[in-house]
RNA sequence: GGGCCAUUAGCUCAGUCGGUAGAGCACCUGACUUUUAAUCAGGGUGUCCCAGGUUCGAAUCCUGGAUGGCUCACCA
């Protein structure tokens, strides 16, 4: 950007830049060491009123008074006052600062006290330049409420927001929470392959990329699901790995094309385990980072605390549609309630996935608290095992809170021979125009051939159980960058 | 992808009937040694999202486009 482009507040603040340089003070200078974050020199006041200290930060505020001035120092933690006078600090010392703006970096070293208005104060005995701000922070009252500027500059967000700030760092703290819950119960975090030759594990379309040098495609992994299994297989009994996935969709205010898992496989395990593992440990993570487990998100409360309902997807469906499958025997009957309850069906549809329609479109809104629904048609669940005596439904489960799905699991489908057939049905409704079912994975099928324990497999979807622990409306809310357009240059 | 809505100063927003753009904060100049939405006096800093069109004249009306939000579809 050419100078003459640059607009009034630009050039002040280029101008203080260089009378900066001009009176000997790097605008990009050396760190200065704070002995306290705002917020301890606050709490401690009665144990560090007159003791001298060092705060540093960012400039939110000025009140200059001629021969005294205010400021506000942001740093990590907070706000805190500091106070320049002319008379402690010198005529060369004091007149500097008046080449501070909004946004720039200093360190302020002085006693603590407190102003006649009560609040805690650090008056400068000296202080230290550390970085030049060179464009306007936004507005001190309103913040920035652009949502778009918000996202593509989440810096800003994140500097005059600080409910923003706040939340990041309450995800920050509910995946550690959910690392410590893991590892407490001996699970070991592994990292498996991002870029994949078959993207598999879920029912989704994946990204595409291009290897030069083995002059290749590559797909962007679209679950963790197959390689975890696998090391069930090689004997590593209890994993799980939190990591970026990426699916080719559409974007909503609860889907953002990269988002964030959590997977967990363990051996000698089925949907029961998996079921008490993520209500305790969601219980847990709440009850660790947020104090409570009563959650209220967007005005509706609910209970973490377990056990949480539990219902069958028949179940679900008799009690919020009115329609028993129990008493639906075949596809032409189920075809036929689903006319008579208004619900629009594919071509094809079987009896499992009309199922599955009538509780998507009757049932998920009303899962408020938080519940498990399981056994789940055998339609559209290929990699988890059959109900013995029931081999038309799996063991599988879903859990719902706020009628969202926050959680998949299964007992883990591990006979070699079947798990080839459901790829093979996958194929077919791939060949049928399908393009988000299975592709063969021959190497999966190779390593269950080789033998895997009865396991049970758990993944949550970590930036929506984070929205719902945080209150945030827009998956964007906890997202530090969500993939957004780019701006058009001119 | 469809529908609806939005886009005006660095930020938050007004802008009437089509007559050529305003406020607060921020910023600049001056005063002020415990202020805190500091105060007081003065100063408007602009590609009205972009490109066409209608018109004597467009921030305003029309068409197309861009980006974002909500929503439906799809998904988690």
């Amino acid at each position: 950007m050419d100078q003459e482009n640059l607009n009034e507040l630009m050039q002040s603040r280029r101008r203080k830049m260089a009378q900066l340089r001009e009176r000997g003070i790097e605008p990009y200078g050396k760190k200065v060491k704070a002995s306290h974050y705002s917020t301890e020199i606050i709490e401690q006041f009665a144990e560090l009123e007159n003791s001298v200290v060092t705060v540093t930060g960012r400039i939110v505020s000025i009140r200059a008074h001629g021969k005294a001035t205010f400021a506000h120092l942001q740093d990590y933690k907070g706000r805190i006052q500091v106070y320049f006078r002319l008379d402690q600090l010198g005529e060369e010392k004091y007149s500097l600062f008046e080449l501070c703006d909004l946004g720039d970096f200093i360190g302020v070293r002085g006693p603590v006290f407190r102003t006649r208005k009560g609040e805690v104060t650090v008056a400068a005995d000296d202080w230290y330049f550390m970085a030049k701000s060179l464009r306007p922070l936004p507005e001190k009252w309103h913040g920035l409420k652009d949502v778009e500027l918000r996202y593509r500059q989440r810096y800003v967000d994140l500097i005059v927001n600080q409910e923003v700030k706040e939340t990041f760092i309450k995800r920050s703290r509910l995946i550690q929470a959910l690392r410590d819950a893991l590892n407490e119960r001996g699970f070991l975090e592994v990292e498996t392959p991002i870029m994949q030759n078959i993207a598999g594990g879920a029912l989704a379309r994946p990204f595409v990329t291009y290897h030069n040098a083995l002059g290749m495609k590559l797909y962007l992994r679209i679950a963790t699901e197959l390689h975890l299994k696998r090391l069930l297989v090689g004997g590593l009994d209890k994993v799980y790995e939190i990591g970026r996935v990426f699916r080719n969709e559409g974007i909503s205010s609860f889907h953002n094309p990269e988002f964030t898992t959590v997977e967990i496989y363990q051996s000698y395990a089925d949907l029961d385990d998996m079921m008490e593992l993520t209500e305790n440990v969601i219980y847990e993570i709440a009850q660790r980072v947020l104090g409570t487990s009563r959650i209220t998100y967007q005005g509706v409360e609910f209970a973490l605390k377990p056990p949480w309902t539990r219902l069958t997807m028949i179940e679900a469906v008799r009690k919020y549609a009115g329609v028993d499958f129990n008493k639906l025997s075949d596809t032409a009957s189920a075809a036929q309630a689903a006319a008579k309850a208004g619900l629009e069906l594919e071509k094809g549809m079987t009896r499992g996935e009309i199922l599955n329609a009538f509780f998507e479109s009757f049932c998920e809104p009303h899962l408020q608290e938080p519940t498990f629904i399981h056994d789940y048609p055998i339609e559209i669940s290929p990699l988890a095992k059959r109900i013995e005596g029931n081999p038309q439904f799996t063991y599988r489960f879903e859990g719902f809170m706020a009628g969202k799905e926050i959680a998949n699991a299964f007992t883990e489908l591990n006979d070699p021979i079947d798990q080839r057939e459901r790829f093979e049905q996958q194929l077919a409704k791939r060949r049928a125009g399908d393009d988000e079912a299975h592709v063969m994975d021959e190497d999966f099928i190779n390593a269950l051939e080789y033998g895997m324990p009865p396991a049970g497999g758990l993944g949550i979807g970590i930036d929506r159980l984070v929205m719902f622990l945080t209150d945030s409306p827009s998956i964007r809310d906890v997202i530090l960058f969500p993939t957004l357009r780019p701006r058009a240059e001119e």
